[in-house]
RNA sequence: AGGUCGUUAGCUCAGUUGGUUCAGAGCGCUGCCUUGACAGGGCAGAGGUCACCAGUUCGAGCCUGGUACGACCUACCA
C-alpha cells in the first residue's frame, strides 16, 4: 500500500472535470421518460469576479442539482451572465477615464464598442472560476443577457406592455445619480448616516428689519426657494401671514405659506420650498402652486438660474454660499446634525431628488398573481420568513422607474417624430410604419428618433427564466420543447437583498407572460461576513480570494466549509477553520478509503463481524431518511452534517473499528463485500456535497467503464430499517464507553484486557455482540454468571457489568460516586413519582404522555434497586 | 419613525404540534493515548437560571404581554 496519508485535491479535481465535461454529463436535453428539474443560475455580472457569496450560493445550487441527477430526474442548470447596465457601464467609464478618454466625446456607438470589447475580455471569467468550484452547469446554454435573442425578448415585452397601457411617460421626482448621470430607482439607493451640518439661515421679512429664520442642511439650494412655509397654528410667525421674505444674496421676495406639513418643533419651524430638489418640497409645491426652479445640471453644478456660483458643483458651492451668507451677517449658526443621505449604489454618488421625464411601468396589477402566488405556498420561500417581507412590499408596490440614461444596455425603443409625438415599436421600420398609419402621413426613417435612454438591467432578468430556454417565445407566445418541458423551474437560489430586485419581478413576468410560476422554490441564502461580523467586501480587503482557498484546501473543502454553518437565510460567518474542518473530512475518508482498500481477503467466514454489518446496515437507512428530511426542508447545512456524522463517527469510529482485523491480517470475503458496498453508498450521499473526491474514490473503488461515474449513479433508496437493532447496538455501545471511561479514570491501560461479567435477562444480545465488545473494548471473555471479587461495577438499562480490578478498586470513592448516582436516580424518580400522583397530570395530559412517565418510572425504580444492592455490597 | 425577525455552552447554530430520554450538535477547550487507515488522528471529559420581568398551565426554551439589546426591511424631517 503505497498511498499517501493525504488526500490530493487538485489532481482529481481537474481529471474528473474534464472526464464529466468530455462525456457531457452537464448536458440536459427534453426527455418525456425522465422527470425534468432545472435552476436557472442567479447571472453574476460580466464586471465580476467570484467572490465568497457567489461560492455559497452557487455551492447550493450545485448541491442541489448534482442530488436530483442522482435520483434520475433529468436535471439540467443553466448558467449565464447579467450585463448589469450601470455596474458595467461604470465599469467602463473608469477604464476609458485612465486612458483620458471621455464617455461623452467618445460618441454613442464607439463606446458601445468598448463596453463589447469589455464584456469579451471579462464577460467569461466567473463562469471559468465556477468550474474549479465543481458546478454541474449545462454550459452549451449558457445565456447572456444582451444575447441578440434575449435583447428582441426584451424588447418585444416592452412593447407589448406598452400596448397594454402599462408603460408610459412621465415627470416624476426621481432618484438622480449626478456622477453616473443617471435615474435610479429606489432599490438602487442605499442610505447613510452622514455627519452634516444644520444651517440656520436668516431671511429678511419685506417692508420690514425684521428677518426669520430657516434651518437647513443644504443652503447651496436656497436660490430654488420658491416660499418660506410655516404652520398654520403657530403663533410665533402668525403676523407674517401673507407677506414676503427675501432669499439672501439674491434678494428675491418669495411669499410666506402656510402648510401642516411643518413640523413646529423641528429647527425654527420655518421651511424653506424647493420644490426643484427635494421630493417633500415638490409635494408642497404643487399643492401651493408653486413655480419650480431648478438650479442643478444633470451632473450636480449649478446652472445659471442659481444665478451666482454658476458651474461651481452642488457641495463647493455649499461651501461658498455658507461664507458668503456669513460674510452677509445672514448665517444665524451651524449647528452639528446627522442625518440619512441616499447614495448610489454603483457610483456612491450623493443622490440628487430630480424633476425628470422617464418611463414607468404600473406595478399595482401585475403584482397581484405573484403577491398571491407566495402567500399562497404555490411558491414557497426558504425560510419562510420572507414572506412578510415579501407582501409588504408587494402590497405598498410602487411603479418601477424603467429607463436608465445611459448607454450599455437594451435601448428604449420608443422613436420620437417630428409632430412632437412618439411611437414604440420593436424596430426603426416597424416604428415608421406605426407612425405613417397613425398620423396618416409619410415620415421618412431619418424622421424617426431613438429614445436615447437603455432600460432598468432588471428589466431584462425578470425574464431570465423564461428566456435562457426560448427566448423567441415572447414573440411567437409559442413554447419550444426545452420551455415546455424545463418550465417552471425547480429552485431559485438567491440573496434575501435582490428578493425585490429581481425573485418578485420574475414571479410578475413569469405569471403574465406564461401564466404560471417561474419556479417552485426559493432559496434565499445570507451574507457572507468575516469574523467581526462585516459584510466581505473588496473596499474592507476582508475577503479571501476564493480560488486561492480552492488551491489550499481543495473545492471539496471549501464546499464543505461553506456548507457547515449557513442555514437558510442565516449569513453566514466566515471562518477559514470551517474550511480547514472540510478539508480534514476529506482526509478523513480518504484514509478510510486507504484502510478499506488495503485490505488482503481470505475465504473464511467471520460471523463476529455479523452483528456490526447488520447494525450499520440498519443505521444507514435510519441516517438517509434523516438526511432526506433535511434536503425536503432545505436544510442543507443539516443534511451535510448528518452525513458528515454518519461517516466519521458511525462508519469511521464505530463501524470500522468494529469489523478491523488486526494489524496487515486478512479480512474475510464477505465482511470486505459488505464495507465497500456501505462505502459506495456513503460516497453518493457524499457526492452532492464533495463532487471530487466521491468520484475519485468511487471510480478507484472497483471496476469502472469509460462513461461510468458517481454523479449519474443511482442515489441510495430508502427502505425500512429495524430501529429495535440500532437501539440494542446502542446499548451495546455505551457499554463500550462505560467500560473506556473506567479504564481512564482508574488508569487502566487500553491493552490489558479482562473478562466482564454481565447480569442480564438479554443475554443474546451481548452474545452477538461479543465480538464488539472484544474489539472496542478490549474484552477477553464474556460471563454471565458469578459474583466477582473486587470489582467496579455499572448500569446500563436494566443489566449489570462487573469488570474485576484487584488492587486498583478505591472503595471509598466507588462508594461516593455510587451514592451520586443513588441521589440523582432518586431525585429523578421522586420527580416523575411526583408527576404521577398528580391528579391534573395524569386527568390532563394525553395518554401517551403518562404512558412514558410510568415507564420511566419502572425503569428507574429497577435501576435504584440494583445500586442499591451494589451499595450493600461495598459496604 | 414604523414593521419583521432574533437573543439557547467560549464561537456558530439546532431545538418542528408545550410533557427531564430536551437542555442538544459542530467547532473550540481540558486530560490521557503515538510502530496499528488517519496527530489534519483516537478515547474520555468539562461548559448553559435557554436575554430579563410578569402571566397562562398540573407542567414553559417552546404560548401571551412587557422590558433591554441586536439584525434586517420600509420610510425619511427641513
Amino acid at each position: 500500500m503505497s498511498l499517501p496519508t493525504k488526500y490530493n485535491p487538485s489532481q482529481s479535481e481537474s481529471k474528473w472535470y474534464q472526464y464529466w465535461m468530455d462525456h457531457k454529463m452537464f448536458h440536459a436535453e427534453p426527455d418525456p421518460e425522465k422527470e425534468p428539474f432545472s435552476i436557472v443560475i442567479p447571472p453574476p455580472n460580466v464586471t465580476g469576479v467570484l467572490h465568497m457569496g457567489h461560492m455559497l450560493n452557487n455551492t447550493i445550487q450545485d448541491v442541489l442539482i448534482r442530488k436530483a441527477r442522482m435520483e434520475g430526474k433529468n436535471a439540467c442548470w443553466v448558467p449565464g451572465t447579467d450585463h448589469a447596465s450601470i455596474a458595467t457601464e461604470a465599469k467602463v467609464v473608469a477604464m476609458l477615464k485612465e486612458k483620458g478618454i471621455d464617455k461623452e466625446s467618445l460618441g454613442r456607438e464607439k463606446f458601445l464598442e468598448h463596453a463589447w470589447q469589455w464584456k469579451e475580455k471579462y464577460g467569461g471569467i466567473i463562469l471559468e472560476q465556477l468550474k474549479k468550484l465543481g458546478a454541474s452547469c449545462d454550459w452549451e446554454r449558457t445565456r447572456f443577457t444582451m444575447d441578440k435573442d434575449l435583447s428582441d425578448a426584451v424588447i418585444s415585452v416592452f412593447v407589448d406592455l406598452h400596448q397594454k397601457g402599462k408603460i408610459y411617460r412621465a415627470i416624476r421626482m426621481v432618484n438622480w445619480d449626478p456622477k453616473g448621470k443617471t435615474a435610479l430607482s429606489d432599490d438602487e439607493v442605499i442610505f447613510k448616516e452622514v455627519r452634516s451640518k444644520l444651517y440656520h439661515i436668516k431671511y429678511q421679512i419685506e417692508g420690514t428689519e425684521e428677518f426669520l429664520t430657516i434651518a437647513t442642511t443644504r443652503p447651496e439650494t436656497i436660490m430654488a426657494d420658491v416660499a418660506i412655509c410655516i404652520h398654520p397654528d403657530d403663533e410665533r410667525y402668525t403676523h407674517l401671514k401673507g407677506k414676503k421674505a427675501r432669499i439672501p444674496l439674491i434678494n428675491k421676495p418669495i411669499p410666506i405659506i402656510e402648510d401642516d406639513y411643518v413640523d413646529m418643533e423641528f429647527g425654527t419651524g420655518c421651511l424653506k420650498i424647493t420644490p426643484a430638489h427635494d421630493i417633500n418640497d415638490y409635494e408642497i409645491g404643487m399643492r401651493h402652486r408653486l413655480e419650480v426652479i431648478d438650479i442643478l445640471n444633470d451632473d450636480g453644478t449649478l446652472n445659471d438660474k442659481a444665478q451666482i456660483l454658476i458651474g461651481e458643483d452642488r457641495f463647493i458651492a455649499r461651501k461658498k454660499i455658507v461664507k458668503l451668507l456669513k460674510g452677509a451677517g445672514q448665517l444665524d449658526r451651524e449647528e452639528d446634525y446627522g442625518s440619512n443621505v441616499g447614495h448610489s449604489e454603483r457610483t456612491d454618488a450623493v443622490i440628487e431628488p430630480r424633476l425628470s421625464l422617464q418611463w414607468f411601468l404600473k406595478m399595482e396589477d401585475l403584482a397581484q398573481p405573484a403577491l398571491k402566488a407566495v402567500m399562497d405556498d404555490t411558491i414557497q420561500l426558504f425560510p419562510p420568513k420572507f414572506k412578510n417581507m415579501y407582501r409588504s412590499w408587494m402590497e405598498n408596490v410602487r411603479d418601477w422607474c424603467i429607463s436608465r440614461q445611459l448607454w450599455w444596455g437594451h435601448r428604449i425603443p420608443a422613436y420620437y417624430l417630428p409632430n412632437g409625438e412618439y411611437v414604440v415599436a420593436k424596430n426603426k421600420e416597424d416604428a415608421l410604419a406605426v407612425a405613417n398609419e397613425k398620423f396618416k402621413t409619410s415620415f421618412s426613417l431619418d424622421d424617426l428618433q431613438q429614445d436615447e435612454d437603455v432600460l432598468d438591467t432588471w428589466f431584462s432578468s425578470w425574464l431570465w427564466p423564461i428566456s435562457v430556454f426560448d427566448p423567441g417565445y415572447f414573440q411567437t407566445g409559442k413554447k419550444n420543447r426545452d420551455l415546455q418541458y424545463f418550465y417552471p423551474t425547480n429552485d431559485l437560489v438567491t440573496a434575501p437583498e435582490i428578493l425585490f430586485f429581481w425573485v418578485a419581478r420574475m414571479i410578475i413576468a413569469g405569471y403574465e407572460y406564461t401564466g404560471e410560476k417561474p419556479f417552485k422554490n426559493v432559496y434565499l441564502t445570507g451574507i457572507v461576513r468575516d469574523k467581526l461580523g462585516r459584510k466581505m467586501s473588496k473596499s474592507l480587503g476582508n475577503s479571501p480570494d476564493p480560488l486561492k482557498l480552492i488551491e489550499i484546501y481543495g473545492a471539496d473543502g471549501v464546499r464543505t466549509g461553506m456548507l457547515f454553518s449557513s442555514p437558510a437565510g442565516n449569513d453566514l460567518p466566515f471562518d477559514e477553520k470551517l474550511v480547514e474542518q472540510g478539508r480534514n473530512f476529506c482526509n478523513k475518508i480518504w484514509n478510510a478509503f486507504r484502510l478499506i482498500d488495503g485490505w488482503e481477503t481470505q475465504a473464511s467466514h467471520e460471523k463476529d463481524n455479523e452483528a456490526a454489518i447488520n447494525w450499520f446496515e440498519n443505521r444507514f437507512q435510519q441516517a438517509l431518511e434523516e438526511i432526506e428530511d433535511h434536503f425536503k426542508k432545505f436544510r442543507i447545512s443539516d443534511a451535510l452534517m448528518a452525513i458528515y456524522k454518519l461517516i466519521w463517527d458511525d462508519f469511521c469510529s464505530w463501524y470500522l473499528e468494529m469489523i478491523k482485523p488486526a494489524f496487515q491480517q486478512p479480512i474475510d470475503q464477505g465482511t470486505k463485500n459488505k464495507t465497500v458496498d456501505f462505502f459506495e453508498n456513503l460516497l453518493k450521499l457524499l457526492h452532492p456535497f464533495m463532487p471530487f473526491i466521491s468520484e475519485e474514490l468511487w471510480q478507484q473503488l472497483g471496476e469502472r467503464k469509460d462513461g461510468d461515474a458517481i454523479m449519474l449513479a443511482a442515489w441510495p433508496q430508502l427502505k425500512p430499517y429495524d430501529e429495535k437493532i440500532i437501539m440494542e447496538t446502542q446499548q451495546v455501545f455505551e457499554v463500550v464507553s462505560h467500560i473506556r471511561n473506567i479504564r481512564a479514570t482508574k488508569g487502566i491501560s487500553p491493552k490489558e484486557s479482562f473478562q466482564l461479567t454481565i447480569n442480564t435477562n438479554n443475554q443474546n444480545l451481548y452474545r452477538s455482540c461479543e465480538g464488539m465488545l472484544r474489539k472496542l473494548a478490549n474484552i477477553d471473555a464474556l460471563n454471565f454468571k458469578g459474583e466477582v471479587q473486587n470489582s467496579v461495577n455499572f448500569v446500563v438499562k436494566s443489566d449489570e457489568f462487573f469488570i474485576p480490578l484487584e488492587e486498583k478498586i478505591d472503595l471509598d470513592l466507588e462508594k461516593e460516586n455510587l451514592e451520586k448516582e443513588i441521589e440523582y436516580t432518586q431525585g429523578f424518580l421522586a420527580s416523575v413519582t411526583k408527576k404521577l400522583g398528580n391528579e391534573r397530570f395524569v386527568n390532563h395530559a394525553p395518554k401517551e404522555v403518562v404512558e412514558k412517565e410510568k415507564r420511566k418510572m419502572n425503569d428507574a425504580q429497577a435501576k435504584l434497586s440494583i445500586l442499591m444492592d451494589n451499595l450493600k455490597k461495598l459496604v
